[in-house]
RNA sequence: GCCGACGUAGCUCAGCGGCAGAGCAAGGGACUCAUAAGCCCUUGGCCGGAGGUUCGAUUCCUCCCGUCGGCACCA
């Protein structure tokens, strides 16, 4: 067993997609955005880095305020109900943030407000008309997406008014036959109005140079989107609203407008990290992640973990407002994960599902959430869309999470508990096949440790699993249960090996599967808390009382699934989302 | 229509210039500590299609087909 090498804490900034509090998150939005950043928090924090993680609730926008509209609420109501809501499976998912907030706090106004006034003050905001859609009977602008029509090019006579689902082309609402609004079906009318736009066009060289040094170690998906965005060439793009639901413009007499959603979400980033400082009684400890040095250079490395759906805005919107704004560092890396299907088919927020529910709060209710993050994480989609299928989920489960994994730990605590009275046995002189066990768990250390820095994190998993399936073949070779009756000393030198490897198991897994890696901690009989430990063996001391065990992991048999699955109602969620 | 990513064993996915891989499923075997779990062996692939570059292509290039995403007021 070796000391990790001593080096300089880095400071890794954290920053998670914040969902949209329009509803639940399904397990896409978990497997996409949510679960991966905490297993890579969970890690830099063992491995003795400096880590902040932290996201909220967005909780301004159309859709809040249409669904709130349907539901007899405000959108603040509304908002914070579905807020309260996913702050809870977030926790019961075992999400560590370090500040998980929302878009409605005093700070978050504060530095939106700023943001504007800055990037005003220096020129890259302007202002100027444009022509919207206006639904006179809800009395509201509406997005494009809200207008419905017969596309021009095909004739189908649902399209909404940004792109026809029927031929996929791209639309312009103003374009549409008969068009209508998806929230009364008034005819809409267009309306000329004023609006702030963030001038991305000034940021073009700058983002291109960028890009070309900060993407390679990016995923190709994500550097490949940003290189056509630039190839086409940056277009202004407006960042109010006409709206009452938003952070309010700083300026005199635009009452009637708004800060729209995804120029204050990004910002969230930012003032979530100012508010964590300020509720510490540190008001600048948000620096060290921040602050750019006087040559330029950022603080330590800043990771957005996003869906596929968001790279614009982290990998160019949100870099050009931080070189607009300036002192600030611009992210290090973008992993945007692809989608998670579900039996094949794209999920939707809105969408209702029966019995195949896949949102967080059911999924969290009928199954523990490290069963829930091993199948996400062992099948995330880090490159392709992956499929989820309750089959699917089941077959994990029950062949890998617990038979390989769950059975290696609990076969060895209950024979140790069985024949040895549940104490770590004195170990003997070492075998090369002891040796060799005490070496895989030296490898796993760094080998995961590798995958999880790239940000590869179902194979960082995989690894672990590797371990656990090496245990099993080591054990099968040594066979205590033979060797206790003709060599007691060979099977306690056994014993004394393979619960060294449990004990790595722990802190390996952690990251991975943090309540099972507690319990399993309990089970050593060990202080604190196993996500207190550094990332590196840590020896189970012959000697030691373990406690009797249960399993780690609960296997799931077909009427049991089936019995669960068939309690789900459907679900309808409202979402003020135009489907 | 244009741009991008992807297409590898029955399934879920790695690999990305030098004899095609893993897990699961399927078939066989030895064992019994364990949630009938684990271990060993075997079966299984024109690496989407067609050209090209190369001594050599699953890997690089071109075209085609398919899936997904983007095309800027969805976030």
């Amino acid at each position: 067993m070796t000391d990790a090498p001593d080096r300089t804490p880095e400071h890794i900034l954290v920053g998670v997609a914040w969902p949209y509090a329009s509803g639940p998150r399904h397990l896409g939005h978990a497997a996409g955005a949510y679960v991966p950043p905490d297993i890579f928090a969970r890690y830099h924090r063992m491995a003795g880095n400096k880590v902040l993680m932290v996201s909220g609730s967005d909780m301004h926008g159309t859709p809040i305020t249409v669904a709130a509209d349907k539901r007899g609420m405000t959108a603040r109501e509304l908002a914070e109900e579905n807020h309260a809501n996913i702050a809870d499976s977030f926790r019961r998912l075992g999400l560590n943030y370090d500040n998980y907030t929302t878009t409605l706090t005093p700070t978050h106004y504060r530095v939106t407000q700023d943001f504007f006034t800055t990037l005003l003050e220096k020129g890259y905001l302007f202002e100027a008309t444009q022509t919207a859609m206006y639904d006179p009977q809800a009395k509201r602008f509406l997005p494009d997406r809200y207008v419905e029509g017969t596309c021009p090019h095909c004739g189908y006579e649902d399209a909404r008014g940004d792109q026809c689902d029927n031929c996929g082309r791209t639309l312009d609402p103003i374009d549409l036959l008969t068009p209508r609004s998806k929230i009364t079906g008034a005819t809409p009318e267009t309306r000329e109005t004023s609006h702030f736009f963030l001038d991305l066009p000034q940021f073009q060289e700058p983002l291109a140079a960028w890009v070309d040094e900060a993407s390679v170690n990016w995923r190709p998906a994500v550097t490949g989107f940003v290189r056509g965005w630039l190839n086409e060439g940056l277009r202004a793009r407006a960042i109010t609203r006409d709206l009452d639901w938003g952070v309010p413009i700083p300026l005199e007499g635009y009452d009637d407008k708004r800060i729209y959603v995804w120029f204050d979400a990004v910002i969230g980033y930012l003032s979530a990290s100012i508010e964590w400082a300020e509720k510490r009684g540190e008001p600048d400890a948000w620096k060290a992640w921040w602050s750019l040095d006087g040559q330029g250079n950022p603080p330590g490395r800043a990771y957005y973990f996003i869906g596929k759906d968001n790279v614009p805005f982290h990998a160019i919107i949100w870099p050009a407002m931080l070189m607009g704004y300036g002192g600030l560092a611009l992210p290090y890396d973008v992993p945007a994960n692809e989608f998670l299907t579900l039996d094949g088919l794209k999920l939707s927020s809105s969408r209702m599902y029966t019995a195949r529910l896949p949102f967080l709060p059911e999924a969290l209710e009928l199954f523990d959430a490290d069963a829930l993050r091993f199948f996400l994480t062992i099948n995330a989609p880090e490159s392709r869309d992956t499929d989820f299928s309750w089959d699917e989920f089941q077959r994990r489960n029950n062949d890998e999470l617990v038979a390989t994994y769950g059975n290696a730990v609990h076969r060895l605590l209950s024979f140790l508990q069985s024949r040895y009275g549940g104490v770590v046995p004195t170990p003997g002189d070492l075998s090369e096949a002891d040796r060799a066990m005490l070496a895989q768990i030296d490898t796993a250390f760094s080998e995961v440790a590798a995958k999880v820095e790239k940000v590869h994190l179902r194979d960082g998993l995989r690894g672990v699993m590797d371990l656990a399936s090496h245990l099993n073949r080591y054990l099968d070779e040594a066979a205590p249960w033979k060797s206790i009756k003709t060599d007691p000393e060979r099977a306690a030198t056994s014993m004394w090996t393979a619960l060294q490897a449990i004990s790595a198991l722990r802190v390996l897994s952690a990251p991975f599967l943090p309540f099972s890696a507690e319990t399993l901690h309990g089970y050593l009989a060990d202080e604190g808390s196993v996500h207190a430990l550094p990332w590196e063996p840590r020896e189970l001391p012959a000697g030691r009382q373990l406690p009797v065990p249960a399993p780690l992991f609960r296997k799931l048999d077909d009427d049991e699934l089936a019995g669960l699955l068939d309690r789900l109602k459907p679900i309808v969620v409202e979402t003020g989302e135009p489907t």
